[in-house]
DNA sequence: CCAAAAGTGTTTATAGTACACCCATGC
DNA sequence: GCATGGGTGTACTATAAACACTTTTGG
């Protein structure tokens, strides 16, 4: 490794971008974890994350630690929150800036990185003990992620682009963790009008076949501009 | 000044927290806004901030900027968003992590800092061209009290302990921007049961005098453990 | 023909919205 | 007594919630 050094007037904290990626596989929602090589921490599960590069945004860093991990782009980010007590690494001062990213399990090919010895998703439900103040970063993309999903259409985010309505009800109820009513889910839905019916139906299942759905984005666009607030559970 | 140099093997950007303190003073919603004394975007008005210190949190530093700035503490603060864009400031990579306070005007005593020519509340509908990014940052924050405040009780961290109804609703309406009906604000603020109606009333005013409430933050605390959520407008 | 999940409508309860008149006070 | 803003109630509309049966498909 090259030597070189930064020298400031005054003290600088290092930055990272930490990442909470969901991942929904048609069951349950799952959370991308690796588990960390090096000291501190060694062996422990973490959140994916990198230092801030001098010259790129912090968005950029999270699309970064994506492609670094499962070599995937074009996802759903957004940014949750910034935790910097000035104790939570304990090698120097570091602030971490948190992204949430929503993406399909079967889109992603996870590679465990150079510091890394394994990478997995895990079902929010069974999280082992985190890394540095990691597991109270998760908690709050959780609750993050249940809130926002009742009035914003982020879950069609974690859906293929063809679904059937009952699937996304499964998603809800995965992230929400409690059962919705099968029939006044459809309907908010449906009047919402931000879904197009497609023409083509589920094949070999084993009872009547759902028909598949997709999202219609121009239209959802509309109405945000409209200023019109959708409510989805 | 002393001359100390901090060296890092990795770049550090700076980081600042920047404060957009919303003040209500009975009549409009205003913003604490600086006049910049040095370079750069001398003489423009900016946001009140500071450099983050080795050992404080952010929230700490946020602390010290209303410290600083009016000598008050104890304040209504939540952390907004984290501005990272490697050009926001033209001296070196600057991230800022920007905390949105609400104080009533009147607890304030503005005070110059020394590197201030000016201190001022600025009514939001007369913002001038701001420092940095400092215009986006605040249309972030307005953003963001005018969805908060429709379904958390924000709004009494700007009034005094003691309020009449109609006084708190000419606060939603100077930050929603719009009236609303007397009838019905009433009706459903007082359907929360988060308000204590106190004996006294208003004292010299030329119509019927109003009755005075505070806030019942207890009651509040239990509705949050529970789980309800107020939607007040 | 049976199991399994999809699809469909109605009724009830609750909350939101719109709206008009009387009341107390200072001048 | 009049101008000013405070306080109250009701009817209407829209949305949320609860709930049971029929349909399609594979095995």
């Amino acid at each position: 490794m090259e030597e070189q050094f930064y020298t400031y007037q005054y003290p600088h904290p290092a930055i990272t971008v930490d990442c909470i990626i969901f991942g929904f596989d048609g069951q349950s929602l799952k959370v991308m974890l690796i588990q960390r090589k090096s000291e501190p921490f060694a062996k422990m599960w973490a959140l994916p994350g990198a230092f801030v590069d001098e010259a790129e945004s912090l968005e950029s860093c999270a699309e970064r630690v994506l492609q670094k991990e499962g070599n995937i782009s074009g996802v759903y980010l957004e940014q949750l929150f910034t935790f910097g007590l000035p104790s939570r690494d304990p090698r120097e001062r570091v602030i971490s800036v948190a992204y949430m990213g929503l993406v399909k399990t079967a889109d992603f090919e996870l590679i465990a990185g150079n510091d890394e010895l394994q990478i997995e998703w895990r079902d929010i439900s069974e999280i082992p003990d985190l890394a540095f103040d990691h597991s109270q970063i998760l908690q709050t993309a959780i609750d993050r992620i249940r809130g926002k999903i009742r009035y914003q259409p982020i879950g069609f985010e974690l859906m293929n682009a063809k679904f059937t309505i009952p699937q996304l009800q499964q998603l809800y109820e995965a992230i929400l963790g409690k059962s919705l009513d099968r029939r006044n889910f459809r309907k908010k839905l449906l009047s919402m009008q931000i879904l197009k019916q497609l023409s083509e139906k589920q094949q070999n299942v084993a009872h009547k076949a759902a028909s598949y759905y997709e999202f219609d984005r121009e239209r959802y666009e509309v109405l945000m501009k409209e200023g019109i607030y959708l409510e989805l559970v």
